[in-house]
DNA sequence: ATGGTAGTCTCACTA
């Protein structure tokens, strides 16, 4: 007996334009049902639509050119709610898209990266903790709405010693910094669900290395990609998997994809 | 080892 799931993945693919073949290649194999891209590094018109609409998808973006940008794509029609997180009027950046597609509503994010964190008084990582507590904020609205939803991307959060290669080496990154883990547990403690971790228990696995050092070979990675589930979404979680098969092609992202499965009911 | 690599309107910045 076979049930009704959607498959949800989130992908930092470092470029589209660069990263077009990899992304082709694996939508193509995965063929997952919606799909959440960060870093596309292009403007929305330079976004190459044909090539993924041709693979059966729908396509809503956010870009931006040079830096982030995000978009949505998904095998059911896509109904864009915002293109950025409420709460800055003067915040410029694309890395947020929220949508309700496939029968359920999904928050893509690009997270800021937050270094360097210097004194802690640093305008990046304050810009990065000012972006989680309108993370925060926007996540008690949709669970007011008691409904099912996913908030997924690259958080830029290693939320745990265990989710890092070597944790005292990266004691004072942005990515493991009390301040960021905080907000993060505080996310969490709203009654989110970090899809991968409450299926996979095991310590050390990851979703990046750095293009440096020879991080992929090593496997000196970091686990900072996750898909945040609502309660109401969390109930109908079936799987959740890293997939590391695009990490170890040639012209890489330094992300790997990572994705949950959900019933539709 | 103040390095290393990749991407982008590059000689600088972001990650």
């Amino acid at each position: 007996m076979s049930q009704d799931t959607i498959r949800i993945a989130t992908w930092n693919v470092n470029s589209i334009k660069a990263r077009l073949p990899r992304v082709v290649e694996w939508l193509s194999e995965a063929s997952p049902d919606v799909v959440l891209l960060q870093e596309l590094k292009c403007v929305d018109e330079a976004f190459p639509y044909m090539e993924i609409e041709d693979l059966g998808y729908n396509v809503a973006v956010k870009g931006q050119k040079t830096y982030n940008g995000v978009a949505i794509l998904s095998k059911h029609p896509i109904d864009v709610d915002m293109t950025e997180l409420p709460g800055d009027e003067s915040d410029e950046q694309a890395r947020y898209i929220e949508a309700f597609t496939a029968g359920i509503r999904i928050g893509g994010l690009y997270l800021p990266n937050g270094n360097p964190v210097e004194d802690g008084q640093h305008p990046k990582f304050l810009y990065k903790l000012g972006w989680m507590d309108r993370l925060i904020t926007r996540a008690q609205e949709l669970l007011e709405t008691e409904e099912a939803f996913v908030l997924a991307g690259d958080y830029n959060i290693c939320p745990t010693d265990d989710d890092v290669y070597d944790a005292k080496a990266f004691a004072n990154d942005a990515l493991c910094r009390p301040e960021s883990r905080g907000r993060y547990r505080a996310l969490c403690n709203l009654g989110l669900t970090d899809a991968y971790r409450v299926l996979n228990p095991e310590p050390h696995t990851y979703s990046f290395w750095d293009y440096q050092g020879g991080a992929w070979s090593r496997d000196m990675g970091v686990r900072i990609d996750h898909l945040l589930l609502s309660p109401q979404a969390a109930d109908r979680l079936v799987a959740s998997s890293i997939d590391r098969g695009p990490r170890g092609k040639e012209k890489a992202s330094d992300h790997t994809p990572v994705w949950c499965e959900l019933r539709t009911a």
